[in-house]
DNA sequence: TCAATGCAAGTGTGATCACAAATCAAATAA
DNA sequence: TTATTTGATTTGTGATCACACTTGCATTGA
């Protein structure tokens, strides 16, 4: 029989991708990383083997270990009952989140500043151009657009900053933050936004001049919003909430 | 039927402790996770389920997930083959490691140094104590003993920072830089080591002193040392090797 | 009326089985 | 002898089942 292996001297499996073979459970686990980043889990919410299996169409065999690897990464939280369910948002984890990421995609994003190629930061500079083209036609609020846009352009630059191992770290910080992050961002759009892509601008700026100081500090501006935004925001209702 | 939990009101319940009910899985996780750490498996080593599942006098159900949560923390690697095996070392790996390492132990020692309480920084003092002793009846490398306690140390003051997100960040960095700490210790032994507890001493010192950037520093030199230590054993080996 | 009790449905965990793919070794052909 | 093939074994994946625990609700008792 033929090897499974492309053979190098084989001009037509020269000209073939390798088609991939990924399991269930690895759709699953890709699916619901998706939700949590996107938002659209609600804090607090409790998640069932089985209901989540008859929603994603499979048995619990590939959920539950999915489940259990979002645990491990503090993507989802398990509760003495042994049920699980998205962390909740505290004011603390909210600091404890945001100083993390500051410390660790900072660090990304000033390698990335010294690395990047002039390919690599066309991308991200027409990333800025699909922005502006959003914000013209605002005919309505495509919150899930804007998630996944801003996602790309973040991790557009922190996987130029060739660390494998600082990647999948920030990863799990996306995932964690996801759900505050949401809620940010849907808070943004009632309270009338400001312009989101402006500090976009300032990191591609910095980044084509190579000035990795200076990227760090608009990233520490671009993601630090959202979470003083938010927590502006809990604050005031938990003060309401003491009044009442 | 009695409540479940305890009841304040209940002088006997009082005097209970909850007796906890860990699955099987989270047996087998620790486990694993034990091992890595202190370098119990080789680089490149290939694990199966099932060999896993006799070694542990289990099933395999307990084993696969366990190492799924293991794959997503990076502390092992899920070959296109469907295999797994723990990481090979490489200098580029090595170095990525310590990088993030030194970014991260290194904000959580200078947050732990403004926030120790005297009995924590007590307990520190004391494991010092403990590590002379050891060293003292050297009759025989204790390389286990080494292993354990140097990592109860340090996570005794990461802990004390604070920080619920940074903190698993910390495990998951040792999990993965464990194989080729034990390589390293072992070459210590071999080359004679010099004073391991010195920098351990000046951390304390300097947290007893609130001190956190002499801590951090203290830190970084700590674990660059077995870090620099391999990298020269390895570029050693490779210029031996191009050599023959 | 309200708290305690008991039953039923729901849920996570672990074991076992079936199946497909990979691996290895012996046998065969060049 | 060397390269290829063929078959048996091993291995990961997914499905299903059994069991224990939790949860929610209706019933019963004071």
């Amino acid at each position: 029989m033929q090897k499974a292996t492309a053979e190098k001297s084989d001009p037509i499996a020269a000209q073939l991708a390798p088609v991939g073979r990924e399991t269930v459970q690895d759709r699953v686990y890709l699916e619901l990383r998706r939700a949590l980043i996107g938002g659209l889990f609600e804090p607090s919410q409790v998640l069932t083997i089985r209901g989540l299996a008859d929603a994603l169409m499979t048995s619990t065999m590939p959920v539950r270990e999915a489940l259990g690897r979002l645990i491990t990464e503090k993507a989802l939280e398990a509760l003495p009952n042994r049920s699980v369910r998205v962390p909740p948002i505290t004011l603390e984890r909210m600091d404890d989140l945001l100083r993390a990421r500051i410390l660790i995609e900072g660090e990304a994003i000033a390698l990335a500043a010294t690395r990047m190629t002039p390919r690599q930061i066309a991308t991200i500079e027409s990333m800025l151009g699909e922005w502006d083209e959003m914000r013209a036609l605002k005919h309505k609020k495509d919150v899930d657009r804007e998630v996944t846009l801003n996602q790309a352009f973040h991790f557009e630059i922190y996987r130029a900053c060739g660390s494998a191992v600082l990647i999948p770290m920030i990863e799990s910080l996306w995932l964690q933050s996801g759900p505050c992050i949401r809620v940010a961002i849907y808070a943004f759009s009632d309270a009338g936004e400001i312009d989101t892509a402006h500090y976009h601008r300032t990191i591609v700026k910095a980044i084509a001049a190579q000035d990795a100081k200076e990227a760090r500090d608009a990233l520490v501006a671009d993601i630090s919003r959202p979470f003083t935004f938010l927590r502006n925001k809990l604050e005031a209702e938990a003060k309401k909430g003491q009044s009442a």
